[in-house]
RNA sequence: GGGCGGAUAGCUCAGUCGGUCAGAGCGUCUCGCUUACACCGAGAAAGUCGGGGGUUCGAGUCCCUCUCCGCCCACCA
């Protein structure tokens, strides 16, 4: 075995073994029970983030701890066609080529995205095996698969059949960039600051009105003004008229109680065409609806041509100066306020009036909303609960279809004499009517739309396939705060509606990763970090259990490099307390692997093995609790703690001589034995974090299956934690108490602290153990030599350590222990101070549970102990 | 504007029912290349648990309030 452990060796060989073994693969027709989760299908536009890490590396300790307790675990993979984002990707890349898809034309494009997602989809997929993701790689999906595809269609089809999809003149949030749609969803605010002004409109009845707006350019468009129904100052005004500058139109003043009295001069000006506000309150008042801004973002104002086809940014300029000029500008001030962009290009998205399709989702959310309040669906943490909860009842109509070349095409056709119609397989006739002159709806759909039906279109669905019976409903869902709404809502929505039960009952949100420095990871802003370059330094193992130590709290949590560092250090310490354990119990014939020690007789067991055993069955019980609440991060922290520093620092280290060649056989095999059942118990529990380091210590164990993905979940005996073995267990901590103690006197005596001089040691108390053993264990974990009788010329240096007390010797160098005695004399009388007034008070003793106050009497009396101990050495000093 | 989260050692973070809860890793300092591991070992220093009030026998933990960060939602133009 070499010194350090070497990732990039170990992990090709492992990653290709899971594949022959099928692991991830699962079995529809196996008689165990199923636990089923989705991976979050990755856009196809560019390479895996850290998110992704976090996310994937979360799941599979689910999985693989599922697969490992007898569960038939389906963790099925794929990847989405993300259209918009594909398309804006290939796009851009088209423009640095100096083409643009328009010059491909549509066959030409949709070449090119193909290429695009065979080379991305493909190098994504890959980049997730190489993190040792247990996927069931042979139910890989895509969102553009024919059979997706028709699920998609089904799905459609069922809601327009049903009215929930329609197709109306909305108010739209467009992006001029992508020239499309965009979902509520789908916006980016971000803060601006733009000059509000104040506009002097004249009122045809004589006076006048001041109204307020950041976006001069739109009074073009305005065909009235509003002011709020109870507002004393415009009382009079309403149902009067102003004539609009510029253009000259006469326009109603309306009352409205969507008018915010306090803000800005308390007057509106109504611009339905391009303001959601404004477009309801003409919809109540019966005004008309002007368009001045075209699909791409340019004035459409024929009429005034100094204004007509400028960009709005420049038009606003324009139109201010013109007001200016016309002596209607009252005030001019900065403003700060929020506007939208597009999230997917960043382009400020401009509001106009377009025919689009949508989703009444009130009917969808009411069973979404009553699956979590039953409790039928949860998140964690917790509180996410009332953030999908609240959204749910604010829930709007959502619009499905985008104006992009890219995507699913809305499967819905118009025939010549008008009849519309929504179809699984586009038929060649008109159903209604028999006429063959069809026309395509030219739009596709939201992406998450397809992302929506997920959970049962990768099974088969609309087919009743033995997939679809077997794995859905699923189980746990694992994904990023930021989609809740876009995906994870919606997927429990059509889940309900075409299954008829919640895609899964746990949500879990796992942490965001941000970049070291606080701020947000972004491509634009270059601080991603690339996961694989990560694995490259420290391998997948210490990737995977940073990634379970941090994922689960569903917070913010900084990049921190160095700690993934500190999981490589894990695992190579992990490598070599196997290396030690090959060593020395090696069998003969095969140098690389243990030999079967054979059974073992309780009555055998040394103290310290028993010590071990108690320390097993804590972290598994430890780890089963964590990981059934979701709480990664404790089952991580705890096998590393268990592994470091109980097995490697104390156990290994208190049974060295005992695995010695020369020692005495009963011993020694009691002794290998339990070494090799902890390295095994230890190995199997923290399998679902670090997979392969693992599965490469696992194989020199006696006995090793193939891979511990084929190993039962390990639980504890009885015995292990039975009296004997709590007893010995504590007497051992007792002793590790005493080490502690006499490491520390003897650096303060003046003894180097690493010193390797054995310094002779008189045990005065005999404990639990008897003086031969806590020597032996003493002498197994520091540089002491026991001895029967105070050494000549020697200073001695007395040591207490709760029920422990002991004597070292160091060399004549006239060391005095008293002070220090006395400081802890000291201590030890505060301490006792403490917990008397505590137990003196009746309040405490009356009120605080029995064994919180049994506690602090048990703490006491150990106190009390201690002191009198100490109180005896320093009063032989005084006699 | 409403809501949520965070503020704990120099740094990144744990801390569940209020009762050994003042913790880990990294970093720093001392000392040691002890044949598993220097990707290591032994030890040490280091925190008014953001500020202020309150509830309680007892508060990092519960309540109120303030400050500073971050996020989500929202049709104040």
């Amino acid at each position: 075995m070499d010194k350090s452990f070497d990732p990039h060796a170990v992990e090709p060989r492992w990653l290709e073994r899971w594949e022959q073994l099928g692991a991830g693969i699962a079995d529809a027709h196996s008689d165990k029970p199923s636990f089923v989760m989705a991976l979050p299908p990755p856009n196809i536009t560019g390479a895996l983030h850290m998110g992704h890490a976090v996310m994937g590396s979360v799941q599979d300790i689910l999985a693989r701890n599922r697969r490992m307790r007898g569960f038939e675990v389906e963790w099925a993979p794929g990847t989405d066609h993300a259209a918009i984002a594909t398309q804006n990707v290939i796009e851009r890349q088209l423009a640095v080529e100096g083409s643009s898809k328009e010059e491909l034309g549509r066959a030409g494009f949709q070449l090119r995205v193909d290429q695009w997602y065979a080379e991305y989809g493909g190098r994504i997929l890959r980049q997730m095996r190489a993190l040792g993701f247990s996927l069931d790689w042979s139910r890989t999906r895509f969102t553009l698969d024919p059979q997706y595809v028709r699920a998609i269609r089904t799905a459609f089809k069922a809601l327009y059949d049903e009215g929930l999809i329609y197709r109306g003149p909305r108010i739209v949030n467009w992006c001029p960039r992508c020239r499309s749609a965009i979902s509520d969803e789908e916006i980016d605010w971000q803060e601006h600051t733009d000059a509000m002004v104040q506009l002097r409109y004249p009122v045809e009845e004589g006076g006048d009105i001041v109204i307020a707006t950041v976006r001069p350019e739109t009074m073009l468009a305005d065909t009235g003004v509003a002011v709020h129904p109870d507002d004393p100052r415009y009382r009079d005004l309403v149902g009067k008229h102003v004539i609009l500058p510029l253009t000259g139109r006469r326009i109603p003043i309306v009352a409205d109680a969507g008018v915010e009295r306090d803000f800005g001069t308390g007057a509106l000006k109504v611009t339905p065409g391009h303001d959601p506000l404004d477009f309801d309150i003409a919809q109540r008042h019966g005004l008309p609806i002007i368009t001045a801004i075209a699909l791409d973002g340019t004035m459409d104002v024929p009429e005034l041509p100094q204004f007509h086809g400028l960009t709005v940014m420049r038009a606003r300029t324009a139109v201010l100066q013109a007001l200016r000029d016309a002596g209607v500008v009252v005030k001019e001030e900065e403003y700060v306020h929020e506007v939208g962009h597009c999230d997917r290009c960043g382009e400020v998205l401009e509001p106009l009036i377009s025919e689009q399709w949508w989703v009444t989702m009130r009917p969808l959310a009411e069973p979404g909303i009553a699956a979590n309040e039953q409790g039928r669906v949860r998140f964690h943490p917790r509180r996410f609960n009332d953030v999908y909860l609240r959204w749910m009842r604010n829930i709007r109509d959502w619009c499905i279809s985008r104006q992009i070349w890219l995507g699913h095409a809305i499967p819905v056709s118009t025939c010549g004499n008008g009849h519309r119609f929504a179809w699984i397989e586009e038929p060649a006739s008109c159903p209604e009517c028999g006429s063959t002159e069809l026309q395509h709806d030219p739009d596709v759909l939201d992406t998450w739309f397809s992302s929506a039906l997920w959970p049962f279109a990768i099974f088969g669905w609309p087919e009743q396939s033995d997939d679809l019976r077997r794995f859905y409903p699923g189980d746990v869902l694992v994904t990023a705060r930021e989609i809740i709404f876009l995906w994870v809502a919606r997927m429990i929505m059509t889940g309900l509606r075409f299954q008829g039960a919640e895609p899964f009952h746990d949500v879990i949100i796992n942490s965001t990763i941000l970049a070291a420095d606080g701020s947000r990871m972004s491509k634009s802003k270059g601080n991603t970090i690339d996961p694989v370059e990560m694995i490259e330094r420290y391998g997948a193992d210490a990737v995977r259990a940073w990634a379970g130590a941090v994922g689960t709290s569903g917070q913010d949590m900084r990049f921190d490099e160095d700690r993934i560092s500190s999981y490589q250090r894990f695992a190579n310490k992990l490598w070599n307390v196997t290396r030690f354990l090959v060593t020395r119990l090696g069998d003969g014939d095969d140098s690389d692997r243990i030999a079967d020690p054979g059974e073992v007789r309780p009555e055998d067991l040394a103290p310290e093995d028993r010590w071990m055993l108690s320390r097993l069955a804590e972290t598994v019980a430890a780890c089963d609790s964590a990981i059934e609440q979701y709480r990664f991060h404790d089952a991580m922290e705890r096998l590393y703690d268990t592994i470091w520093h109980s097995f490697c620092d104390r156990y290994v280290e208190m049974s060295k001589a005992r695995l010695r060649d020369d020692a005495d056989p009963t011993s020694r095999r009691a002794a290998a034995w339990t070494a090799i059942t902890s390295l095994d118990v230890l190995l199997r529990l923290l399998h679902p974090f670090m997979p392969f380091i693992t599965e490469e210590s696992a194989q020199r164990l006696p006995g090793a299956a193939p891979s511990l993905q084929l190993r039962e979940w390990p639980t504890t005996p009885q015995w292990w934690q039975d009296e004997t073995t709590q007893a010995a267990r504590a007497a051992v901590d007792e002793v590790q108490d005493l080490v502690q103690a006499l490491r520390a006197a003897r650096q303060e005596a003046g003894v180097p602290a690493a010193s390797r001089d054995r310094q002779p040691l008189l045990v005065d108390s005999d404990g639990a153990l008897g003086h031969a053993e806590v020597g032996r264990l003493v002498e197994s974990l520091a540089p002491f030599t026991v001895v029967d009788s105070e050494p000549a010329g020697m200073t001695a240096v007395r040591v207490v350590a709760g029920g422990a007390h002991a004597t070292l010797y160091v060399g004549a160098a006239g060391a005095d222990d008293t002070g220090r005695l006395r400081k802890q004399l000291d201590d030890t009388g505060t301490r006792i101070q403490r917990l008397q007034a505590q137990l003196g008070n009746a309040g405490f003793t009356d009120r605080a549970p029995h064994d919180v106050v049994e506690q602090a009497r048990t703490r006491l009396s150990e106190a009390l102990a201690e002191r009198a101990r100490l109180q005896q050495l320093l009063g032989e000093d005084a006699a």
